[in-house]
DNA sequence: CATATTTTTTAGTCTAGACTAAAAAATATG
DNA sequence: CATATTTTTTAGTCTAGACTAAAAAATATG
């Protein structure tokens, strides 16, 4: 049974990892928790103790099997919760984040097993984030940045790379949600920004805008 | 804000008062706690220096408004969680005080305003206590324990005063539940005991079963 | 009502998890 | 490749919330 700072922890290394292959840095982690790198050594070190990551000074530290599936599960329990909070609480995706960052630490397996049979055992969250299964294995799916289309290409929306309220409140004024078709009708070298329409709507949007949406295409 | 260990004193402390009219004495508060007095006696000045508490030294301690409306919104909290796993998450009556003794301390108030809607707007919890609403308010029912009945009185279960496990499971083994009717029809003067009638059944009870049963009569 | 007993508080420690300042190691640069 | 810069760790502190042992206050008792 981990604390609730080493579960958020275990989480941001997890996340980091997934990012970048090889050892996470101290520093990343500090900055990934939002508190200083010294606190994060500290940490790290704590967590090398418990046999969660291997950690080699100086170098960095990266998750054991028991790591990852401390992180799965914390990562799985998030998810989950976010969907009870978007399918039945009728909360809007930009609003369930903070709640599940406290939810997921919840401890009761059975809790978990249930949440996931009353929900109908949902494959991914308001979000469009896989939730993986209680051994820890992500759906694979093939998505890349709408950043990454060219012009005249097309995609569905299948997740956000960014889940800050502001973004999803921006996608939500363009009517861009999970299931939405994009048309690539422009795009300018210069910039990254491109011309796309969305229903029956076109029009502009920047690359930072672009390159924080998943879009599946084919 | 609270942290989860100023919460479950509160919510403890405000337990105690019911019980008995006047402050509460850090000892009490230390055992219900599972705590040494001294670290009530710590916590005690620091909930008094917050405004939550009134504390005179060697006399004890008495919840403020504030600390009143703190205690209620987090017994509000666990006993809709706990509605929500019975009803929702089909847990049974005797397995989710640990996890609602977790959920209790999620903090948001749209969440505990959405998830009440979701489940109805209970009045009673699956044990039978009620949900204070939003403003800290309790519905008072009438209601006496099974063991200040006499012989050929009967009631109405309506609640239980204990709610560890092994209790809740004597009961399901006796059949007896919320709404379960009860007929009293012997009652030994020496110890207290019962012979009771449950449906068909007929059976003795011990005097600890009898008082920590609620009934409404008539 | 003086003294013994019980209850409650105080003083001093410990651990988890944060911080700052300084030291040490790794990396970048002329 | 010697030195400057950046990254990372270490040493030392602080706070919340626990603990033990001792002191002080309240209460019980002959
Ligand atoms: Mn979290
Ligand atoms: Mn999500
Ligand atoms: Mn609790
Ligand atoms: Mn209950």
């Amino acid at each position: 049974m981990y604390s609730l700072a080493e579960e958020n922890y275990i989480k941001a290394i997890f996340h980091l990892q997934q990012q970048k292959k090889g050892a996470v840095s101290t520093n990343a982690i500090a900055d990934s928790m939002e508190t200083k790198a010294s606190s994060a050594t500290d940490m790290v070190q704590k967590l090398a103790d418990k046999k969660v990551l291997s950690y080699v000074k100086y170098k960095g530290a990266q998750l054991t099997q028991e790591g990852r599936k401390t992180a799965t599960t914390i990562i799985r329990k998030h998810r989950l919760w976010e969907v009870f909070l978007v399918d039945k609480l009728k909360f809007h995706w930009d609003e369930v984040h903070e709640i599940a960052e406290q939810l997921e630490h919840i401890h009761s397996t059975e809790l978990i097993k249930r949440l996931d049979n009353f929900l109908g055992n949902p494959a991914f969250d308001p979000h469009g984030d896989p939730i993986p299964d209680e051994h820890g294995n992500f759906i694979k799916t093939e998505k890349k940045l709408l950043s990454q289309l060219k012009k005249t290409q097309f995609g569905v929306c299948v997740g956000v790379k960014e889940s800050s309220p502001e973004y999803l409140q921006y996608l939500d004024k363009k009517k861009i949600s999970i299931g939405t078709k994009i048309n690539v009708l422009g795009k300018e070298f210069f910039d990254g920004s491109m011309v796309i329409e969305v229903g029956r709507d076109q029009f502009f949007i920047s690359k930072k805008i672009a390159e924080n949406l998943y879009v599946q295409t084919q």
